[in-house]
DNA sequence: CATCCGAAACTTTTT
DNA sequence: GTTTCGGATG
């Protein structure tokens, strides 16, 4: 074929230094990519280059942050190289390791059907044992402690290691905490007895595994000749050492991150790696792309400012050669409602203007609780939207309850799932119960399932005879498993345990709607056990696909909607309009970060995040008030407002009901400031238009309505009426940097921009 | 053992 | 404004 010729094609279109990042090959490679640079192309085109020179597919080993990213980067490979690159090794950390996991766990004693724990089995496992402990589950919050115990497992921490240094056990003591250390044990004991990992487990396992069994490391090292890292500012140490010690054999390690985009801190993720990476791969060759190809100059320039304001970065220069482009509009609202209204009032207006589909659009925030004022002004305007992140399908009441059958299937000693379902539908099994069944498995060393099979010594009449009814249909659907795909096994369950009346059964609305979500499930079994291109149909390899999905895997992006989503979810994507909402101090900057320096400059780069999503338009909303916890409280415009000088900014069409006199009566400084900048802002705005010295107006005929025009005086606009007739014709136009004019055509110099 | 209801507590961000 | 918790009742 002439996939040699079509690279030749490719290279041409890069810039010297991602050329330079392409065309590397053996050693250790680090590019640091400004937002918008390009750096998926360069990665993309490097795999598919290493393969056309020779490499086998299965040799290379890429590490995304999302699974759509690599499912998106492999369709691009696939299309330079062919069929091929569906061998190769790509997905997140967590998605490739668990699958070596899962090949591999026996030697740290776990099967291969494992269960993969969510967040909220991780939760209720601790809830339990706080329990047990008696201690008080008002200091010793679930999401407190996991958050600890996930810290330290990506930072390499044992339990162990943890009990045994007193620097550790002394902080607790400080905390009022002195039981961390016991909770973290019992947490890894119970999870391990349950044949069970959280997260975190899935990175710390991978590690124990290549610290502890050199043959197994070996096999990998040698397999992946070539490895690469996406989103390499977003690793934690855990990952870090995972790759690293895969590394150490070829070398071939390629990392491409942006410090300034470095937003997950609060998992564990160490901008000190790409410190790291250099002291250890001293010979790396190292490449910036400072280009922007995504945003026009005001946006580059705005985010620039803004991340200036942070002490700690790398030297880097991002511009762009990108038309200059329209101001950043701030839109200011009396309430959260409002804001919601006059975001989606724009929204409508620009859709119009600019012939926008509703996917080049997205409204992004700081917090999930925001979306609900978007989409009820949406739903009102009636516009499509769809909303990424927050309570995904999978964590559906519903489908988790499908699910938990599904895993106590596979993992007869999965207590979290047992402890859903037991008892859903209702069957008469209580709580005294089912602590009596766990406190068997615990106590005597049975584990659950030895504990069920036993129930006729602790439990007697009724209670004994469903619990035993419940074993006997458990151990049918095991049977099942071996025999039956994916499908048929979920269709059997969903039937046989009672789920499926519960549902229709109740007529409500949540009802039918959950009805609905469980035959979507069962299709989108069918579907997975359909792919062709799927090698492992097993329902195990079913439910560790579905447990390590992320929130942006789920979104079709066919769909014609515009795009909700908190700040983190819209890492790595790009729109043509984005408004980012919510402007506030104490919201964003949160209110949790806005305490210590570090905490603030991750906010900082978040916002650096939001702002480079946008190519050519972004809008900056705020509320002077907001409902937080049902109460109306008043609100501060964030500081992050003020780090973009005005120049950059549009301040008109904010709220009506944000009246002169209720900003005055309301003070501060930076209302004075906002003052300051709208009284600059006609005179700034006249500075930043010229004329091309080649201005040439046009014949009157070519200004119609939508016409996009250019006035010597005013700038870009755009025409949104005519009127009159002959030397009476007038026309309502649009300017971007001086809002509506009406002119009179005769007198105007207008030219008219036919290229739309 | 289940259900209902009012009070209290609560929200960063996610694999 | 919403979810969770606890207590009283059937």
């Amino acid at each position: 074929m002439n996939s040699q010729h079509s690279m030749e094609q490719y290279l041409a279109t890069l810039n010297e230094p991602q050329r330079q990042a392409v065309e590397h090959i053996e050693g250790p490679l680090m590019v640091i990519a400004g937002a918008g640079s390009g750096k998926t192309r360069v990665l993309t085109l490097r795999i598919a280059r290493l393969m056309e020179l020779g490499v086998e597919p299965f040799q290379i080993l890429a590490l995304t942050f999302t699974n759509k990213a690599a499912g998106e980067m492999r369709e691009r490979i696939e299309r330079i190289v062919g069929t091929e690159a569906r061998s190769l090794w790509m997905g997140t950390f967590h998605s490739v390791f668990a699958k070596i996991l899962r090949i591999e766990g026996e030697r740290l004693g776990y099967s291969r059907d494992f269960t993969i724990y969510d967040t909220d089995d991780s939760h209720s496992l601790i809830r339990s044992i706080v329990k047990e402990l008696n201690l008080d589950d008002k200091l010793y919050r679930p999401a407190y402690v996991h958050g600890r115990i996930s810290l330290l497992k990506n930072s390499l921490i044992s339990y162990r290691e943890y009990l045994s240094n007193p620097i550790f056990l002394a902080e607790d003591e400080a905390a009022q905490r002195p039981h961390m250390g016991t909770i973290y044990k019992m947490y890894q004991e119970r999870c391990f007895k349950a044949n069970a990992m959280d997260f975190d487990d899935l990175l710390f396992n991978t590690n124990i595994l290549f610290r502890d069994h050199l043959d197994v490391l070996n096999k990998y090292q040698h397999r992946f000749q070539f490895i690469m890292v996406d989103e390499f500012q977003d690793t934690n140490l855990a990952q870090y050492w995972i790759i690293r010690k895969l590394a150490n054999v070829h070398r071939n390690i390629g990392v491409v991150g942006d410090d300034a985009q470095s937003i997950y801190a609060f998992r564990g993720a160490d901008i000190r790696n790409i410190l790291n990476f250099q002291k250890d791969y001293s010979e790396a060759v190292v490449v910036r792309l400072e280009q922007n190809y995504r945003s026009t100059q005001v946006i580059v320039e705005a985010a620039n400012e803004v991340i200036a304001h942070n002490q700690h970065q790398l030297p880097k220069r991002v511009w762009t050669s990108n038309p200059r482009g329209e101001l950043i509009k701030v839109i200011e609202a009396w309430s959260d409602n409002e804001e919601a209204r006059l975001v989606v009032d724009d929204l409508q207006e620009q859709k119009f203007k600019k012939q926008l589909s509703n996917k080049e659009i997205a409204i992004l925030y700081r917090t999930n609780a925001q979306s609900r004022a978007f989409e009820e002004a949406l739903r009102r305007a009636g516009i499509k939207y769809r909303i990424i992140g927050g309570i995904s399908f999978y964590q559906r009441k519903e489908i988790k309850d499908i699910l938990a059958y599904l895993r106590l299937a596979l993992n007869p000693n999965d207590e979290e799932a047992f402890k859903r379902i037991v008892n859903f539908p209702k069957r008469g099994l209580g709580d005294v119960t089912v602590d009596k069944v766990l406190i068997v498995a615990r106590t005597e060393g049975l584990g659950l399932w030895g504990a069920l099979k036993q129930a006729n010594r602790y439990l007697k009449g009724n209670t004994l005879s469903v619990l035993e009814e419940f074993t006997v249909m458990m151990e049918a659907f095991r049977l099942m498993i071996q025999e039956r795909d994916a499908y048929e096994v979920a269709t059997e369950v969903v039937r046989r345990s009672g789920l499926l009346k519960e549902y229709y059964e109740d007529k409500s609305v949540e009802g039918i709607v959950r009805y609905e979500n469980i035959q979507e499930f069962l299709n989108g079994v069918q579907a997975f056990v359909q792919d062709p291109n799927r090698e492992d149909k097993s329902l195990s390899a079913f439910l560790q696909e579905v447990a390590l999905l992320t929130s942006a895997d789920e979104a079709d992006d066919d769909q014609e909607a515009v795009s909700l989503m908190t700040v983190h979810g819209a890492k790595g994507l790009e729109f043509r309009q984005v408004y980012v909402a919510g402007m506030e101090e104490e919201l964003f900057p949160s209110y949790i970060s806005s305490a210590t320096l570090e905490d603030l400059e991750e906010e900082r780069r978040l916002f650096y995040v939001a702002m480079t999503r946008a190519k050519e338009r972004l809008t900056l909303s705020f509320a002077r008030k907001r409902y937080i916890y049902g109460k109306l409280m008043e609100r501060t415009p964030s500081r992050f407002l003020q780090e973009i000088s005005p120049i950059y900014l549009d301040w008109r069409g904010t709220s009506p009901y944000n009246s002169r006199a209720y900003r005055e009566e309301s003070d501060t400084g930076l209302a004075d400031a906002i003052r300051q900048y709208k009284q600059n802002q006609s005179a700034i705005k006249s500075a930043t238009y010229r004329p091309p010295a080649d201005f040439q107006p046009s014949d009157i005929h070519l200004v119609v309505e939508g016409a996009r025009v250019e006035h010597k005086k005013f700038g870009y606009g755009t025409v949104l009426s005519l009127e009159g007739s002959g030397d009476e014709k007038k026309a309502v136009i649009d300017f971007e940097e001086v809002g509506q004019k009406t002119l009179l055509l005769k007198f105007a110099k207008l030219r008219v921009h036919t290229n739309k």
